[in-house]
DNA sequence: CCCTGATTCGC
DNA sequence: GCGAATCAGG
């Protein structure tokens, strides 16, 4: 598959969005998490809120050819950007940051970018459903839960409630009770 | 272990 | 230009 400009698009608009890589390359399909980063540094967006790291990285000596080749690297600074291609995009930084800090009260908000679509859903994000799936603003918690179990851990707690220790005769194990559908239902 | 992005370099 | 391999960090 080639990077239509439809496919960039879409890529500048997920990576904008503060999509991962992955989710990203999950939603376009046919590409690696490695394709998507390779692109978008190739885009010149990356860095997105990255502070120069102290010191670190002497990059891999990798067998083979080395090349050495670092002597003047003064001059021209690269203005960068020069969107020839007819994108709408409108460069807007949107520095947007972290606003939710307490998401435990707050029932069903998941941050956009944490948002799952039905393609993005892998064996270890949270299929909780959110919204009415017959609108197009429905969408998948899509926060990480541990292998093979269904929901992310604040989902997992509405959807296998103890059965109600009243019964003092025992039974710790958590049971199914309600599906999460009734409980979409009501957000 | 899982994940994240960053970088290099052969193609 | 592309992206696998690799690296570094959480």
């Amino acid at each position: 598959m080639s990077w239509t400009n439809e496919r960039v698009e879409l890529l500048s608009k997920l990576w904008a969005e503060g999509h991962s890589a992955s989710q990203i390359a999950g939603e376009l399909g046919g590409v690696t998490r490695n394709a998507v980063i390779g692109k978008v540094h190739r885009l010149g967006l990356s860095g997105r809120a990255k502070a120069p790291s102290p010191a670190s990285k002497p990059r891999r000596p990798r067998a083979g050819s080395a090349a050495p080749a670092s002597p003047g690297r003064t001059g021209t600074p690269q203005p960068q950007s020069q969107g020839a291609t007819a994108l709408k995009m409108e460069s807007a930084p949107a520095p947007v940051a972290k606003p939710e800090p307490e998401i435990e009260l707050i029932a069903e908000l998941v941050p956009m970018s944490e948002r799952a679509t039905i393609l993005s859903l892998t064996e270890r994000t949270c299929k909780w459903p959110i919204g009415d799936p017959s609108t197009d603003d429905f969408y998948f918690c899509g926060r990480v839960s541990d292998a093979n179990v269904p929901y992310c851990a604040h989902h997992c707690k509405i959807a296998y409630q103890p059965v109600s220790d009243r019964r003092r005769n025992n039974n710790n194990k958590p049971l199914a009770v309600s599906a999460p559908i009734a409980a979409a239902r009501a957000s």
